[in-house]
DNA sequence: GATGAGAATGTAATCGATTACATTCGGCAA
DNA sequence: TTGCCGAATGTAATCGATTACATTCTCATC
């Protein structure tokens, strides 16, 4: 009564099924599925009329055992809902899976038992190499992730001292880039929305953002400096502490550090009333998709997300094909200012106070 | 002059050296890892110390190899920059990599190509199991992911007329809910801003628009059924068409398929100098986080993101574990409707043109 | 016809773990 | 003393592929 299923095997075919059912060895099998040339004709057809009956399919734990390796890419990324990871993961995806490799996402959310499974299945074999979006070396108690001896790219956030490639923006440059950009509209008061302190990210823009005050003789304003973490309550937040300044102790400008935060004081300016850029001018950084959908649009630094992910797989793939360890170059892709529409010339306020420019505000130019 | 490292191996240790260093055989060694309390404390000692000494880690090929299992998942997701799965692949996450499980990302990306690879991956043992965010039964030119004979779980959108769990929302009902909360303010000309047609959500919550028109009288218009395909650009050119028609034309209320289209269709509104909700009320579906940051917020059917993600896991970890193979069985998880700021009653037209309304128009109550 | 080169295929070692089964050993009862 | 039992450990088979090396065979050449 049991309903037997066809020709189906019960278990998948190995690879000596198939060479029982086509009368060759196991060798002539694997031959003909990796260089079928050293075939001839007659043999192959059988060879592939067996695989095609079995439905046979090379046991991957098996090869793998065998060749050393696995064609598996670890992603380290630091929270995978995070929508600029989730665009460079496209790029990631688009490189390494036209070229074969399977990737295993870490998404590290902040947990260090996580990290330390992870660091352990590289250790483990697991994986052929590893891409860090996540500004560090992974780590275990026990280990690093360098004990692997796996190949390894950052990109993203550079970690500096290292000696593997990376590939990442000019952070200091473009931060400085989106500020200025804030001071040619006439702006001086210009506030900065930063990430966490310990983040390498943060220390490179809050470096462009100030190099930017320097270099137009602005000086800088500790209480401008606003504190956040890339997250969009941070920028609530951030709003909040804007409106309980008075009025005309507020600044005109704010460069966020990224764009979720932007958005975030953008939305908490609106519910009191104010309009941007009427009031305030603001700038982000990332260009994420909803920088370009929300209202106004968000006058941003666009990263190449897709190629920086790209770019980084290239670089991954070079070093586990090749093995030509440790060229510790640093590619950086170019990013540019995106004028939308969140930045306009400060209101002209003639008694204003701008107790802070040191010349004459300059105005819209 | 070459800087040796101290105790370092050069490649990695294996079983083998552990034992040798430990003075014990590999049996011993692997025990000592897998059922410590079956060996002495002094050997087990011995044996962690020379694993300590050597950073020996069992390399995970072999292993798989011989116990059949990789302790990896495949998750095949549409698109991976999408932050509906980006969230839902939060809750996969957490519940998978708490078990041990690690994952592999398969964003299919619409290409064939990709998912033909992903396919034959599972065919060829990588995967233990695979969670289907996809909407159908993955498959290849000459084998559909069924052969792999692998646990398999559907989330977010239903297979119909399969025999695994699927764990979703009741998206008809919802989307009725939906409907309803428009017409308890009063609406009687609402649009439907669709899905692609072939998709099963879409299909559903199609369905439920159709539904609670039809209970409440309301005739359905086909002129008010927009196409779209759950881009934010699609909810663009959705506000266009409705743009073009004349204003004693339009609609009052609009329920889209999902946010993304909503929100792109509340900013070309926006643009054209409408306002949201005064001139059109808006009523999304998903629940990102967007939704809630966007201006203004958005009404829409919040799905429990997390837990789909993390509800699809377990079971699918239950089949895994248990083998016990095919219960059919479809979880309902709940999904409310989160009143916001992007619906209202309709404005008091005497004399509007709800020709389509059967009785005489109700009015907000 | 003998010889050798080269092509096609087969045999068996190998990758590194897990684990069934075998062995050793100590202690206790008869 | 012998024999048996159970605990601790060792030996070797096994998972399923790849591939170095061995073998066989064909054919051209002398």
């Amino acid at each position: 009564m049991t309903k037997r299923t066809r020709v189906t095997r019960q278990k998948t075919a190995k690879i000596a099924d198939v060479a029982r059912l086509a009368g060759v060895s196991v060798a002539t099998v694997s031959r003909t599925l990796a260089r079928p040339e050293v075939v001839i004709e007659e043999t192959r057809m059988r060879v592939l009329a067996a695989v095609r009956d079995t439905g046979y399919m090379p046991n991957v734990s098996a090869r793998n055992l065998r060749v050393r390796k696995t064609m598996i890419v670890l992603v380290a990324v630091p929270d995978i809902a995070n929508p600029f990871f989730a665009e460079v993961l496209q790029g990631i995806d688009d490189t390494l899976s036209a070229a074969g490799y399977g990737l295993i996402i870490a998404n590290l959310a902040g947990s260090p038992e996580k990290e330390a499974r992870y660091v352990d299945l590289v250790c483990a074999g697991q994986a052929d190499g590893v891409l860090l979006l996540c500004g560090h070396v992974m780590r275990s108690p026990t280990r690093d992730l360098r004990d692997a001896r796996v190949p390894l790219v950052a990109a993203c956030e550079h970690i500096p001292h290292e000696n593997f490639p990376q590939v990442t923006i000019d952070n200091v440059g473009t931060a400085r880039e989106a500020v200025e950009h804030l001071i040619e509209l006439g702006h001086t008061r210009i506030a900065y929305l930063s990430g966490p302190k310990s983040n390498i990210l943060e220390q490179q823009r809050l470096e462009g953002y100030l190099q930017a005050l320097r270099e137009t003789g602005i000086a800088a304003d500790a209480r401008l400096i606003l504190p956040g973490d890339f997250t969009f309550h941070a920028g609530v937040e951030a709003g909040q502490s804007l409106l309980a300044l008075k009025p005309t102790a507020r600044p005109t400008a704010l460069f966020a550090a990224n764009d979720e935060m932007a958005i975030g004081l953008i939305k908490t300016m609106h519910a009191a009333g104010l309009q941007i850029p009427n009031d305030l001018s603001v700038v982000g950084f990332d260009g994420i998709a909803y920088a370009d959908y929300c209202e106004p649009t968000l006058t941003t630094i666009v990263q190449p997300r897709r190629e920086l992910g790209a770019a980084a797989a290239a670089e991954l793939i070079e070093l586990m094909t090749t093995g030509k360890a440790g060229s510790p170059k640093h590619v950086k892709l170019p990013a540019r200012l995106i004028r939308r529409d969140s930045t306009r010339p400060p209101p002209k306020r003639p008694g204003g106070i701008h107790r802070l420019a040191r010349g004459p505000a300059k105005t819209a130019q």
